[in-house]
Order: structure tokens, then C-alpha cells, then sequence
RNA sequence: GCGAGAGUGGCGGAACUGGCAGACGCGCAGGCCUUAGAAGCCUGUGGGGUGACCCGUGCGGGUUCGAUUCCCGCCUCUCGCACCA
């Protein structure tokens, strides 16, 4: 044994004992349940940051564990290298992502690996091999038979420093999710996933997730499920023209005092007089320039509109109002145009305000309050209540006559309940070269419309031309693979006439939306993955990663599940059953680590400084997984003086105890107390690890470390304790720090003569019931709720026998001799609490 | 505005289904070891009085023998969504 702890020749050793013996291979243990343990695919930048750190340490603990319960693990890791970064880099440095990425991703995986995690690297996957993208298209090949693709000219973001098309979820605040520049709208053609047609079984699985309540609150509210009624006003001097409205407070329609229309509704374009109609056009205009200037305080924009000269009738009322066109009201929600309620509606109520429209009061809060006056009123009531003036449902609560004046609608055939999501489509062509290529060809033989031709299977995969990266990569223009004429055009698979190709390229996000499959079969050529390897393996069990995915990556990802599910890849339709979104790793200085700030702490540097054990226990030491934490240099320099406690710990009884036959049952004493001590530890590990509580886990280590350090053994009772106490240390300590627990065991005299002898394998220890049960109790003597004082009786105790043991107590009896106890409560092992009176 | 979460020592944070608030760690103070330091070890450490007493988990109420925990009403902070009718 070396005489001080060097992490530095240690954890390399292990590292490598670990490679050696192969012990991380999944699939190992046949008869074995298994655990599917995954950390969100990473982008492989060339540095791993502290947030990395953290993923990896969490997953690896959980992976860890469970191996030695038993368990057969799987713990794949992989990579995202497809992508934008890549790209711009190849367009400022002129460097082909194809040389840069696969040097990245080996400086990332050095990082991973000099960090001990316990990945099966045999199923590696990286998303930029055709191998694995190839898959992508036949997905893409699968989801256009089934009618989940299509092309839609639509509106996209447009950001012009990466010039390409953005999703809406990529966009944060009007800038671009990743380079940070201002984000322009543009209409141009493009690829879309059908996702809406799932919002309501996305909506309905999350019901089932061992999710944090946050994401799924976030995703909740960005699906977006909106139920209302679609109902029409008829326009005034028009055979068949209406403007149907989507409202979900039907209750509200007596209160209905104009139409609120989008500025470009097609019904306005086509009704309004001719003499207003440049003016329309001029407000649209105004709008959608407003609109591009996102990011600006957008929601307090002043409302603005004009009266488009159109007349329709309430069909609740007879009454006859006007249409008006207004900023805020949204073309591509519900129908495009809103019936507006003043007095129900904040929105509504100021527009109204401000051009003077009438505002009609049709809720009150209760039957008899009528205290509301437009006039004076400084905001509408938008809460339920009881109708009035309302016809025939005056007096009927809200709920109520919200599905009566729906079913007179529906009844007269003007109206029916619709249903509306927030939750978009999801755009997914991209303007960009570092992708994979979506599998459609354009022939203006076969397609004259040029829908687009799908490649057919047996040409798949469409491989990513290598290109010249100075002529290609400009970042400017038309899609860079439309600039490589030699793979564009091509022959057409039906006609053999001349024939082009598509030259966008998919959303990453299609990759990670279903990676975690491929690492079931990872070197399969029939299939993405197999049926029978899906049935073993999925769902992933525990899946790690931050929150800032709660909405696009987790929600994609469920989507792609259920399409593979619905083509019989699986049979499951959720991918994660529990997720654990671990919090920021803030600087120094608690502010996020950026390079701008320079407050970046690198991993690189703390393992060679202090290891990776060290790293490792900081990381889930300093605060629950879900928080937020900053980074300290004191905690770092605790977590290292600990480990070297420990390995002190080990040196001092090592060699006395190892190779000897000893017997814990002898212990008594002190050595009692160890044991006891020993398997309460044991016990409250285990049951922290189940609910990831791994600060408070270690803080129990430390807590029987502490126990144990100083106590001498004298007698073979005392060794049989102490070799129990340090090998259950060992074992408890090895899911976080791996290195230095191996090197403890080893010093305890094992060696692995077999596979399952490994630590890493070697079952986890149980505590023993006998030990982990109190013998004598501290019980807590309350007089009046406060705390006077403390008695020790056996944990069997009746409760009379605990109540005058606490009785006789001198210092309670100073309390409570000469008053009257008018009731005493007992709580057994816990407390005792005399109420007295004066 | 809506949704989610959080407010506990000088700091990070503990406290299972209401039951000894402050585990564990950091920091700080004193001591040991040392020629001195580094490392390490020991003791103490919520506040106030300093006797076995009082006060303390954001604030104000409530339920209870007993509340960090449950209920009601506020305040502050973080995150997400934000004109979705």
C-alpha cells in the first residue's frame, strides 16, 4: 500500500483493470432483470464542462449501483456530432466537420472515460456515420407511407448568421438557440412531422411518467390543449359568408360586442369595402413587421385595429357588429378570428376601451352582484360566475351554460365544440450541409407538381457527399448540398430521366430522438433496431439530463416512440419512465459558467489536481441532483480531505486484519455499536440511493467513517467488526468513488478469481434487520410541547413503562410535581409530552 | 398575467408518513504535533443571557398535546410560458 492517496496512479489503474475484464458489457447477465441507464446524448465539443461532469456522475452512481444489485446494466454512451456548431466552425475556419468531429469526440471521450463512468462502449454509436443516419431516413421513408411527413410553404425563422431555418422551439426570445443572432421570418417550403396528430396521447402518457412535475408542466403547457366551441357569425348582406370563431367561454356570447379578426383573415380580404381595403393591407403589413421584431417586449405591445366595415350578427343576440381587424389576434391559432367579450376578456376589454366599443356585462360573480359598471371598471371579469342578460340562460352558472349555449349552437347547426393545441408541427428541413440528407428526389418527368419522389429503400442510404469545404461551406446562398452538382443531380429511379435531389438536410433533434434505440442492436443492417432487443431493454429506466429539454428534445423524443410502437419496433410508447433533470453547475462567482465571464472551471483540471473520485463526490455532494449549485473550492479540497480519511482509515487496520478468518458475531461493546452502526449505514444508503438522494448518502459514509476512525481492535470480536465496517465502506463507497474503492477492497486481501467476485459486480451488502434495530432508545421528554429532557429505555418498552420512566426523571418532576397533568402522549421510540396545568 | 419550484446558522445543505430543528460538509475559533510551515489530529461553533432560562425554519393567522412539515392570507426569489381567445 502507498503511503498517501494518490489518485493519480490509482484511478488509471482501475480504469484499465475495468477495460480489461470487460465488466461493463451489457447483456452479460441473461437470466438477470435489467436497467436501462442513459445520460442525454452529448454534443461532442472538443471541452467536457462541470454540467457533463455531473450528468455522467449521476448516471454512473444509479449504473453503478444497480449492478450490484444485480441487475444487468445497460449504460451506452454515444454521440450528437451532427450539427451546427460543426458547420460554423468549417465556415469560419474553413476545417471539414468530417476531420474536426471525430477529433472531438476523442479528446470528450478521454474526458469520459478519465471520469470512471461505466459505459458498455461497445455500442458506441455516432450520429454523423451513415450507419446510423441511414436510419433516419428509412424512419423519414416510414413516417411519409404513413402520411407524418409532408411538405407546407410556412412561415419559418430564419436566422441569418447560421442562414437557416429555425424551429419555434429553437428559438429563444427572437435569437437564434445557438448562436444568439436576431432571428428574421421568412416563407419558404418545407418538411414537417405530423406531431400534432399525437397531442392528445402525448398529453395523456405523461399521466404515467416518473417525471419532475415541472417538465411535465412545461410540456403540458406546450401542447396546449384548448377545448371551446367553433361557432359562426353570419355576415350581414351575404348569402353564405361568416366568420367562424373558436371561443372557450361560450357563456360569454350574450356579451359578444364585435368580431376581432386576424389582419390577414381571407374573409376580411375578400369582404371588406373597397375603400378600406389598402388600409387593411397596410395595418397586415404593420403587424407582421412587428411581429418579426420579436423579443421586444412583444406581449406589452399596445393594442391596436381597425374597423374593417364588415357587419356580422351575434347569433346569440340578433344584434348586428362590426368585424375589426386586431394586432392581437393570431392567423394561425383556432380560426384566425375571435368573438370579442369586453367584459369577460382582458384583451378584449382593453381594445374596447380604446376604441369605444360597448361593453355588455353578462357574468356576475354571484346572482346579486351587479356592482359591475363599464364605465368605470379598470379590467374585465374573467372568472366563471352566473349569467345575466343572457336570454333564456340568465341565472345558470357558468359551467353550465357554457355546454348549453354550445349544444343550442350545435342544435341550430351554426356551432360545434372544437378543440385546439398550442403544440405546432415540427418543421424539420434545414438550409445546412453537416445533416442528414432527407431521402426525396425531384423529377419533372415523374413529378411535374415536384411533391417529391421518395428514394426508394434499397437506395438508402443517401450518403453525405464529401465536398470541398471553401466552395461549399460560405454560410451564404442557397443550401450548401445544392452548390455539389455531382450529387444532386442525379437519375430518377422511376423514368431514368435526369432527376435532382433534396438538398436540405434534417433537424438534429431527429437524431436524438430515437438514439436511444440504436444502442440496443448498434451494428444492425436490417432494422434501426430489434424487436427482441427493444422487448429486453426498453424503457429506459432512469434517464439524466438537464432541463433546459423539457419541451423540444423529451417531447420529440415520446413522439418517436409511439410512431415506432405504432410500427411494431416496440412495444412500449413512452421512452423514459423516470427522468432526472439535474441542476446547473454555476462558476465561482454563482454565476453560469461561460467562457464570456471567464469563470469556467475545467474538469480537466480538477482531475488532475485532485481525481476523479474527488470530482465525482464534490459534484453530488454539494446539492441535490435538481438544484442548482455553485462551484466551491473549500467543498472540493472536504471531498478530498475525506477520501484521504479514508484511505488512512484502511491503512491503519489493513494489515492487521487481512487474510484472517474473523467473526463480527463476537463483537460486543463498542464493537457493537460499530456493527450497529455498520448496518444502519448500509440501510440508509441503499434506501437514499433509491430516491437519489446521493448528498445525504455520502454525508451517512461520512457519518460511519467517522464512526470507525480511531477505534483500535483488541480482540477477534473487534476485528470481526472492523473488517465488516471497512468492507462494507468499500462496497457502499464504490458507486461514487469506483477508484479509491477498489484499491480499499484489493487492501483488504480480495482478489477476483472470477468474474462475479469483481467489486463492480460483487453483491451489493444487506443490512441485517437484528443490527439495524435499536436496542435502547433516547426518547425525547417534552412538559407543554418544550423540550426538558431526555430518557433512555429499551425500544420494546410499553408505553406505561416509557411514561414513568420519563416521570421519575429529576428534571422533569421539577416541571411537573405540584401541577396537574391533564394528559400525557406517548409516542413509542420517539417522545413523551406532559400536558400540564398551572 | 399564467404555470412550476424555493425561502432553515457566516455558507452548501439535513430532518421518513406532524414528534429532540441545524445531520454531513465548508468556514471560523482554540488546542496538539512541528525549529517553523504544509499535511494531519482533537475540541468548540444558531442567537441572546451566560445557572439547569428565553428566542429561533420569509411574514401574519389557524388546526394540534406538539408544526420546517398540514390549512388560509401575504412577501421575496428562481425557472418556464407569455396577446393561444
Amino acid at each position: 500500500m502507498q503511503d498517501r492517496y494518490d489518485p493519480k496512479s490509482v484511478e488509471p489503474r482501475w480504469q484499465r483493470h475495468w477495460e480489461e475484464k470487460d465488466l461493463f458489457r451489457a447483456g452479460a447477465r441473461a437470466g438477470a432483470p435489467k436497467k436501462y441507464i442513459l445520460a442525454m446524448l452529448p454534443y461532442p465539443s472538443g471541452e467536457m464542462h462541470m454540467g457533463h461532469v455531473r450528468v455522467y456522475a449521476i448516471a454512473d452512481v444509479l449504473s453503478r449501483y444497480n449492478r450490484k444489485r444485480g441487475y444487468d446494466v445497460l449504460q451506452p454512451l454515444g454521440w450528437d456530432a451532427f450539427g451546427l456548431p460543426a458547420e460554423n466552425a468549417a465556415i469560419k475556419e474553413g476545417l471539414h466537420p468530417r476531420i474536426r468531429t471525430p477529433k472531438n469526440i476523442k479528446t470528450f471521450k478521454e474526458d469520459v472515460q478519465s471520469l470512471g463512468i461505466s459505459i458498455d462502449w461497445t455500442r458506441e454509436i455516432d450520429t454523423s456515420e451513415p450507419e446510423f443516419y441511414r436510419w433516419n431516413q428509412w424512419f423519414f421513408l416510414r413516417m411519409l407511407e404513413r402520411g407524418l411527413v409532408y411538405r407546407r410553404r410556412a412561415k419559418v425563422n430564419f436566422c441569418p448568421s447560421c442562414n437557416t431555418v429555425l424551429a419555434n422551439e429553437q428559438v429563444e426570445e427572437g435569437f437564434c438557440w445557438r448562436c444568439g443572432s436576431k432571428v428574421e421570418e421568412r416563407e419558404i417550403p418545407e418538411w414537417a412531422f405530423r406531431i400534432t396528430k399525437y397531442a392528445d396521447r402525448l398529453l395523456e402518457g405523461l399521466d404515467g411518467l416518473d417525471w419532475p412535475e415541472r417538465v411535465v408542466a412545461m410540456q403540458r403547457n406546450w401542447i396546449g390543449r384548448s377545448d371551446g366551441l367553433e361557432i359562426e357569425f353570419p355576415v350581414v348582406k351575404s348569402k353564405s359568408d361568416r366568420f367562424r370563431v373558436f371561443t372557450t367561454r361560450a357563456d360569454t356570447i350574450y356579451g359578444a360586442t364585435y368580431v376581432a379578426a386576424a389582419p390577414d383573415h381571407p374573409l376580411v380580404q375578400k369582404l371588406a369595402p373597397a375603400a378600406k381595403k389598402a388600409e387593411i393591407a397596410a395595418f397586415a403589413e404593420k403587424v407582421r413587421v412587428a411581429a418579426r421584431a420579436v423579443g421586444e417586449g412583444a406581449a406589452a405591445a399596445e393594442k391596436e385595429g381597425i374597423d374593417t366595415g364588415i357587419r356580422v350578427k351575434n347569433p346569440f343576440t340578433s344584434e348586428t357588429i362590426p368585424v375589426w381587424v386586431a394586432n392581437f389576434v393570431l392567423a394561425g391559432y383556432g380560426t384566425g378570428a375571435v368573438m370579442a367579450v369586453p367584459a369577460h376578456d382582458q384583451r378584449d376589454f382593453e381594445f374596447a376601451k380604446k376604441f369605444e366599443l360597448p361593453i355588455r356585462f353578462v357574468v356576475r360573480p354571484s346572482e346579486e352582484d351587479d356592482s359591475f359598471d363599464p364605465a368605470t371598471a379598470q379590467k374585465a371579469f374573467t372568472e366563471y360566475g352566473v349569467l345575466a342578460d343572457s336570454g333564456s340562460f340568465s341565472g345558470l352558472p357558468s359551467e353550465q351554460a357554457r355546454l348549453a349555449i354550445a349544444a343550442e349552437a350545435q342544435r341550430r347547426g351554426i356551432g360545434s365544440p372544437a378543440v385546439n393545441f398550442h403544440l405546432r408541427d415540427w418543421g424539420i428541413s434545414r438550409q445546412r450541409y453537416w445533416g442528414t440528407p432527407i431521402p426525396i428526389l425531384y423529377c419533372a418527368n415523374c413529378d411535374p407538381e415536384g411533391h417529391g419522389i421518395p428514394v426508394p429503400d434499397e437506395d438508402l442510404p443517401v450518403v453525405l457527399p464529401d465536398i470541398d469545404v471553401k466552395e461549399v461551406l460560405t454560410g451564404k446562398g442557397e443550401p450548401p448540398l445544392a452548390k455539389v452538382t455531382s450529387w444532386v443531380n442525379i437519375h430518377c429511379p422511376r423514368c431514368g430521366g435526369p432527376a435532382r435531389r433534396e438538398a436540405e438536410t434534417m433537424d438534429t433533434f431527429v437524431d436524438s430522438s430515437w438514439y436511444f434505440a440504436r444502442y440496443l442492436s448498434p451494428h444492425e443492417d436490417k432494422a434501426p433496431f430489434l424487436r427482441e432487443d427493444a422487448d429486453r431493454w426498453l424503457a429506459i429506466d432512469t434517464y439524466v439530463g438537464g432541463p433546459e429539454h423539457a419541451v423540444l428534445h423529451l417531447l420529440y423524443f415520446r413522439f418517436w416512440t409511439k410512431v415506432m410502437a405504432e410500427l411494431g419496433l416496440t412495444a412500449v410508447h413512452e421512452p423514459a419512465q423516470r427522468l432526472v433533470t439535474q441542476g446547473i453547475v454555476k462558476g465561482r462567482d454563482g454565476e453560469k459558467m461561460s467562457k464570456s465571464k471567464g469563470n469556467v472551471v475545467s474538469p480537466r483540471d480538477i482531475i488532475s489536481e485532485y481525481g476523479a473520485d474527488t470530482a465525482r463526490l464534490f459534484i453530488l455532494f454539494a446539492a441535490p441532483a435538481e438544484k442548482d449549485m455553485d462551484w466551491s473550492d473549500e467543498q472540493i479540497e472536504g471531498q478530498h480531505r475525506f477520501l484521504g480519511r479514508v484511505f488512512r482509515l484502511f491503512q491503519a487496520n489493513a494489515d492487521k486484519v487481512r487474510g484472517k478468518t474473523v467473526h463480527a458475531s463476537f463483537a460486543q461493546g463498542e464493537a457493537l455499536e460499530i456493527r450497529r452502526k455498520t448496518h444502519r449505514t448500509i440501510a440508509r444508503v441503499t434506501q437514499q440511493l433509491e430516491r437519489l438522494q446521493f448528498n445525504t448518502a455520502i454525508s451517512s459514509l461520512m457519518e460511519l467513517v467517522n464512526t470507525v476512525t480511531g477505534f483500535v481492535p483488541k480482540n477477534e470480536g473487534d476485528e470481526g467488526a472492523i473488517v465488516e465496517a471497512l468492507e462494507s465502506i468499500a462496497q457502499l463507497l464504490s458507486p461514487f468513488a469506483p477508484h479509491l474503492a477498489e484499491e480499499m477492497w484489493s487492501e483488504l486481501g480480495h482478489t477476483a478469481r472470477r468474474r462475479d467476485e469483481e467489486l463492480v459486480l460483487r453483491p451489493w451488502p444487506h443490512a441485517d434487520p437484528a443490527l439495524t434495530a435499536e436496542e435502547t432508545v433516547n426518547i425525547a421528554v417534552q412538559v407543554n410541547g418544550k423540550l426538558r429532557g431526555q430518557v433512555s429505555v429499551s425500544a420494546m418498552a410499553a408505553e406505561e413503562d416509557i411514561r414513568e420512566a420519563a416521570a421519575a426523571d429529576p428534571k422533569i418532576r421539577g416541571w411537573i410535581d405540584g401541577k396537574t397533568v391533564k394528559k400525557v402522549v406517548v409516542i413509542p421510540k420517539r417522545l413523551v409530552n406532559f400536558v400540564v396545568g398551572t
